[in-house]
DNA sequence: TGCACACCTGTCCAAACGGACAGGGTCGCC
DNA sequence: GGCGACCCTGTCCGTTTGGACAGGTGTGCA
């Protein structure tokens, strides 16, 4: 009675390719991801990751898609160990451009080994990234991913690590882990959202009672402003939030989390 | 290095009273979990879970909690293999409000037993209630469930089978299942509600429009019919949403999964 | 055939809204 | 001290909205 999954797994392959050990870590590892709120613990997350499967390096990404389904911008980074020189270096020349897992990754749905995607794409703008890649200490390893249903973004996951090549046992822990791993990430990108406060105390009071169907002057009584007031902290939220009016604006603090549910 | 977890859960926990094969049944259960949509596929996952503890009848339900966090309303229901005459009888009788397991159930984050619940409760009311249910052959069991973040609500699961005690292994596994089993319903529940449609195409269209911004009359030359028409469907989905204005209807839609994320 | 329901259209009007003008204040930072 | 934030207040005016009145069609079901 096969119960699952994505890409031809099985639970059979859960049995064959990995230990007691192998098990216990990963449900540990989803549990975990369960209570990822923070940066902090999703390094901590990945650094346990790295105790299942020898990553040496990890990074983690949110990323806006194209219509293609190639990463364009990225909105997001979790560093855990990668090179930071190599970021720096891949920011500075829009590496995203030229990466060919960038471009591929979301067009299958499983995890990319850079040794197969190395020895298909051998064309000199591809050589020429694998060089600049292999200065920074990274040559094998892998990407993964998945896409957000509510937003054209993803995640985008990239370890590196010697010997992290098409073995079974890690493909296997790694499919079982992504779909965790990017919820895992889809909250803590959640609270650097609200963190980095693009709207006032104020605005998001004020949308808070506008959500409720509330008008200007409803509003102004529960706050204790004048109705004026509040006009002006909505007005100044659409323009924040690029809204044309308050059940846009309300919709947009909505979806991008900026706001709460209720 | 403990990563986890809920109510003292610990990795040594799965490692020593989970056997491998457990394990692996629990890996792939989260893992269909995941893929779950529809009753059926619910259905399955609870038979699956039922490979894994001796759960003879089990049942899951949305509720609606009051301010003590008790079970007010049912939402929606999937029965797996329950007495169809326990259910009804728990119906007929608002059962729910005598119901010891209904009124403890979210105060804790953790399975209730029934057998040590009715070791603690015994007044005439509760003793009265675990008569009805030994008639319907429910004696020993658990129940669990989760709150849902963004509404007042909850997932409720009953799970009865001889045998179902006080295990350290059914324990374990269950407090690995819960937040999975929970994902599962609320995307089941999402489901039906998109089934049962309170809303007509029409009024789902233009709430559609009004969630970017758009006027009435934008609307109408976007859809081709008179301004009217538009105000017409905004107002019977205002009504239906019980929404004060198109503010709050957005939101009420966005929130109740009615309306997509653009 | 009647009935319910979704769909569409019109007019009228008071209320609410969004944008523009204007002004005031505190606070922290360079 | 100036500067930028956030906060607050006012008036004016055209547009949009929501609610009320009114009417019509077609489809499906009892």
């Amino acid at each position: 009675m096969p119960a699952a999954a994505g890409a031809g797994m099985t639970a059979a392959d859960l049995a064959r390719y990995l230990s007691k050990h192998d098990l216990v870590t990963t449900l540990d590892l989803i549990d975990a991801a369960l209570e990822t709120r923070t940066q902090d613990q999703f390094r901590q997350l990945m650094v346990l990751t790295s105790g299942l499967i020898p990553i040496e390096h990890s990074h983690a990404s949110v990323a806006d898609l194209d219509e293609n389904r190639a990463i364009t911008r990225t909105r997001h980074q979790v560093n855990v160990n990668f090179p930071e020189g190599w970021l720096h270096t891949y920011r500075q020349l829009r590496l995203v451009e030229e990466d060919p897992v960038a471009k591929l990754l979301f067009a299958h749905d499983k995890p990319l080994i850079w040794g197969q995607i190395r020895q298909a794409h051998r064309e000199p703008a591809d050589r020429r990234f694998y060089g600049r890649a292999a200065e920074f200490g990274l040559r094998d390893g892998f990407s993964f991913g998945a896409r957000f249903v509510r937003s054209n973004s993803a995640s985008f996951f990239s370890c590196a690590g010697q010997g992290l090549t098409s073995d079974r046992r890690h493909v296997t822990i790694i499919q079982y882990l992504v779909p965790h791993l990017h919820a895992a990430l889809a909250k803590v990108h959640l609270g650097l959202l609200k963190e980095q406060p693009l709207l006032t105390p104020r605005e998001v009071e004020v949308l808070n009672w506008a959500k409720f169907g509330k008008t200007n002057w409803d509003i102004s009584v529960q706050i204790g402003v004048s109705e004026r007031a509040v006009k002006y902290h909505l007005q100044n939220a659409m323009i924040k939030l690029s809204a044309s009016n308050r059940s846009q604006a309300v919709a947009v603090a909505l979806s991008q989390g900026l706001i709460d549910w209720g």
